[in-house]
Parts: C-alpha cells; sequence; structure tokens
DNA sequence: TGTACATCAGTGAACGCGCGTTCACTGATGTAC
DNA sequence: TGTACATCAGTGAACGCGCGTTCACTGATGTAC
C-alpha cells in the first residue's frame, strides 16, 4: 500500500488545479469563489482552511506558475557553456513553455502588471528568488569575460526576455499573425545580437 | 465669450480624468462604480448615459491612453530619416512616454494581458489601427530597402517595443534596480544590432 | 496493543455588504415656423 | 422675436444579486503513555 501523501495535500493540488481551469477559461474576472469550489469539488471551508482566502489562492497560483517557468529556464541552462547556448536556450525555452503552458503564462502574464493583486505576491513571498539568482549567477562570468556586452543585470533581463515575451503576450492575446514558431526560429539569433560582446 | 464646447464634453473629460486618477492610485480592484462618482463629482445616471456601463468607462480611459501612445510614437518618427533613426525614436519615445505618463502606462500595461476586458477593447472597437498602420508603413521601405533584415512585421515590433515595454513595466511595478534613464541611454543602441539589415 | 486526547482536514448554512444597473424624472439647449 | 416642441444632459433613490468570509461543527489522522 503505498504511503499517502501529506494529509490534504491532494486537496491543495485539486484546488490549484480547478484555480487554474478556472483563471484560464473565464479570464481574471471569472476568477470566482463559486467557480473555484464547483470547479473543485472542494467546500469553502476546506479552500479558507489551506488557504486562507481567494486572494491567497490566487498567490497559490501565481508562485506554482511562476515556479514552473522558472524550472524550465534554469533546466534550459543546464548543458549551455557558451554565453550565446544561454541567451538561445533562455529565448527559446520561454518561447515553447509558452505554447506548452498556455494556461499557466496567461497567469503570470495576468499577474504582471504592476498593481496586480497576485503580482504582489512574488514581492512579499520571495518564493522564486533562488531561481532567479541561479540565473543570474549563470550569466555573470559571461558578462566578467566579455562574451556578453557589460551592462547592469536589469538591461540584460529586459532584452533577452523582453521579445519573447511580447510575442507571448501577443500570441496568448490571438493577435493574427502572431505565430511562436516563427518567433522561435529567429529571436534567438537577434536576441543575441544585441547583447553579444562587441570588444576583441 | 468663448464658444462652448459640445454639451457634456466636459462631463466626459472629468469623468475620465477621474477613472485615470482611480484606475492608477487604487489599482483594477479598486476601479469601482462609487470611486470614480467620488472623485469626478459626476451622478451615476451621468456616467451611463455617456458611457452606457462601467465597463464602457474602462474601455473609454484604455482608448484614450492608447491614443496618446499611439501620438507620442508616430510623433518620433516624424523627423527621422533612417531606419535606425527610427528604431531609436520608437525605443526612446516608449520610455519617456512611460516615465512622463506612469499612470497612463499603467492602464495599458494592466488592459494589456489576454483575457482583460479592456484588452478586447482595442479589438472590439480598432480606434487605434489607423495609428499602428503609418507606424508599419514607415518602416515598410526601410525593410524593402535591406536597411532593416527582412522579417515579418510583427517579429520586428517584438524586437523593437519587446526591451523597452519590460522596462516599463518592471519600472512601474517598483522592481528594485530598474532605472529608465539608464535603459534610454543603452536600449536603443542594443535593439538597433538586433535588428539592422546585415546584407551588403 | 488499547485508550484518551490533540491536532489537522473538511463541511455547508448563514451573513451582510458593496456592487453595477435601472428608471422616472428635471433642467438645459437646440430647432421649426 | 416669440412660442412650441424635440432632443440631449444630468440627477439620485431604489433594487437585487452575487460576492467573499465566518463559524460552529463532524470526522479523520496522529501522538502519548
Amino acid at each position: 500500500m503505498p504511503v499517502p501523501v501529506k494529509r490534504g495535500q491532494d486537496t491543495v493540488a485539486r484546488l490549484l488545479d480547478a484555480a487554474l481551469a478556472v483563471y484560464s477559461q473565464r479570464g481574471r474576472d471569472g476568477f470566482t469563489l463559486q467557480a473555484v469550489l464547483d470547479a473543485s469539488g472542494v467546500s469553502v471551508g476546506s479552500l479558507y482552511h489551506h488557504f486562507g482566502s481567494l486572494d491567497g489562492l490566487g498567490i497559490g497560483l501565481y508562485n506554482r506558475c511562476m515556479d514552473d517557468l522558472m524550472d524550465h529556464l534554469v533546466d534550459g541552462l543546464k548543458d549551455c557553456r557558451t554565453a550565446e547556448d544561454g541567451v538561445r536556450a533562455m529565448v527559446t525555452v520561454y518561447l515553447r513553455w509558452t505554447a506548452d503552458s498556455p494556461t499557466k503564462a496567461l497567469v503570470l502574464h495576468a499577474a504582471a502588471y504592476p498593481g496586480s493583486p497576485l503580482g504582489d505576491a512574488e514581492h512579499a513571498t520571495g518564493v522564486n528568488a533562488p531561481k532567479v539568482e541561479v540565473i543570474g549567477e549563470w550569466f555573470a562570468p559571461h558578462i566578467a569575460s566579455g562574451a556578453l556586452d557589460p551592462m547592469p543585470p536589469f538591461l540584460l533581463e529586459t532584452l533577452v526576455l523582453g521579445p519573447p515575451r511580447l510575442a507571448a503576450q501577443r500570441w496568448l492575446a490571438g493577435t493574427p499573425g502572431f505565430d511562436l514558431d516563427e518567433a522561435a526560429k529567429h529571436l534567438p539569433d537577434r536576441v543575441w545580437r544585441s547583447v553579444r560582446g562587441t570588444a576583441k
């Protein structure tokens, strides 16, 4: 007989699954207590027992999605050695992850705008800080070596993730003409051009 | 005696001003009917007379902000002749506009995520399509001439606006270390590298 | 192993508040002749 | 210019619905001895 997972863990998972489904199907305005309860089959009190409030569940959902993305980004760097490999991997992974997990991506984008109740979650909890740091540390030596032009880390992030992120946003919004496959074909190259070292 | 503006135009302006103030100060969740009424001093019925619903006012607000940004972008191209000038202008104007009109920028970012009630506004009304087209037409000959590497327009948009947009988003969210002035110093250069023509 | 107790997980009826919207109305401005 | 009428702008009391949250409770699992 399998050792049962920690008590209540199953309920938490069901709530998060339902939250993701509701959020992606009915949007932010449709992310309502009743909708989550219906989709999960869990009782109100149980939701409050585990998450404290509907906002709490929202924050849990956000953290779960962000964590998933971070895992993929970190994983994408694993077999990279050159700065170019790393930059290309970030762009490629971001685009592929979006295509593979559009519902999670949607949660992230919806929460990314300033003043969002979920957007504050990351600052508050800092749950994903370690993984962000891992990525930062991967790139640091390549800046030091000159393989990447010297620039503050925030500009590197901006240049590397900005384009795939905008492409993802437009694609998720269904803007006609936005093709993620075509983006994945060309963006890594072009992003690399914008950050590679120019010094001898 | 000055000819009075069209009847009711003043009320509409007051509502939009109040909407912007409420949205930026109290966030999306604070954008409530009562808050707008209090901030504007206008009566419920009057709001409904002009905008039909609270969502209608939200759409009006979104269109107003997007229109403002588009004006600035189009204006930024006016004195540009080379492709490089144009690309640099787009990046620079986007960043400066964000710094100058953070409240409007906030509305735009908040509405940009897919499934947003305001985000659908643009598709629904297409109010800003003409100005988008103006910009597209400005760049077309520079792609044709090879000054910009040939690529689908959506990739050009992604590469040019992606980085300043992400920088703006992070700055608006108050992420520590994000400096819009520093971004304005370096981004135009680097964005240009990513899109300039490489053919002879 | 058995019993007593403590903690954790889960239930759902009840509550009250604030929300967006409606509607019958008054007043101001424009138009016809 | 004066009168009659039509249209547009603005008012605010009233409505009802759905929302997130609470709470007293039952049941299941873990712990002590």
